[in-house]
DNA sequence: GTCTATAATAAGATAGAC
DNA sequence: GTCTATCTTATTATAGAC
């Protein structure tokens, strides 16, 4: 197998076990092993753990900004909210780890810049900023929709994480919103979080 | 010193350690060098790294919520909003520890959910739940306003966290809601993010 | 209540062969 | 392109003394 094939593998595995592991929680031996390839390869491949890091983190945030757009694609303006959310449900339903890896690379991110470490985050904040900016132009540049559309995202992430059930009835407003779309005005009283 | 205020050392050692390097990231030895007790006397004070991990997190999440309630305080109901709002932009701008840690929290939640492991999170979750109905009697209880007080609050994590600087144009009407207060209706188009 | 000594082992990275 | 061997260091936790 090529090197540029093999570097692929590894960003994918690398994906996988740094989502359920987090930087500091993922041996290189632990993602060789599951490329199928000695744990000293995989510094042939790249210079050092970090660097593995990146490259998987770089990849979730975009697979996230690819969603959005595949999401809106074609469809009316009016219905490219509802259909990003739901993009956006179904990705963290179908594929937790996104979800899990995107919460690693804030952590991992906010203790580098903590430590003034800049340059980690640097590559992270362009693709973030790029998925914004995507999403930002479906939506039709409306600026506090924009806003109001990735608040409710991160509070999906936090909840979702943080294991408060999905199934209970507080939090099915929240739900909805990555289900069947929208900012805080499709919450009605039934729809009560508590979260 | 008696071992009660041992222990008390140690979180509050623990909390800023934690922030800073995360669950994994942070070793016993560094949180033994800041309260000034020898490494092993950690494991006479508590049973395990993850149980002072625990007692650590339990008390951040504790002072965000006390933080919320000293601000609505004798408040009219019609300025509580923006008074909570103000008091968590100064909390994470005064003490960015408890901002770094809430990410650590949620990262480690979700890694210990995602492994099946639901004994980790339960406590913060209780923690978690306490902050928001605190925040949601005090708002008067209007659960869409909750709702949006916290995404909003999320989104603002989110983006503190991964850097994005505080003085860019861009990013001051997310700002403007943890110093000024309020929901999207609150961004006009100079406030714009992206973010 | 607190320490020293230490067991046990895991992890990132390099050297050098094939 | 890929492996084996290995250096080096860090880390949680226990045993036992004072």
């Amino acid at each position: 197998m090529s090197a540029e094939e093999r570097r692929e593998s590894v960003i994918r595995a690398a994906l996988s076990e740094f989502a359920h592991g987090g930087y500091r929680g993922t041996s290189t031996e632990a993602i060789a092993r599951r490329v199928g390839v000695s744990q000293p390869y995989l510094f042939r491949l790249f210079p050092n753990k970090q660097a593995i890091f990146v490259a998987a983190a770089e990849r979730c945030i975009e697979h996230t900004r690819d969603a959005f757009l595949a999401a809106a694609k074609g469809r009316p303006p009016e219905e490219r909210l509802e259909a990003m959310a739901n993009a956006y449900g179904r990705l963290i339903r179908e594929d937790p780890e996104k979800l899990l890896m995107q919460m690693q690379i804030y952590a991992a991110v906010a203790t580098a810049e903590a430590a003034g470490d800049h340059e980690f985050g640097a590559s992270l904040r362009d693709r973030w900023q790029s998925m914004w900016d995507s999403a930002h132009v479906e939506l039709g540049a409306d600026i506090e929709e924009t806003t109001t559309f990735f608040a409710y995202g991160m509070l999906i992430n936090t909840l979702v994480s943080m294991g408060f059930p999905p199934t209970q009835r507080n939090w099915e407003g929240i739900y909805e919103f990555a289900r069947a779309g929208v900012g805080p005005q499709s919450f009605g009283a039934p729809a009560a979080p508590s979260p």
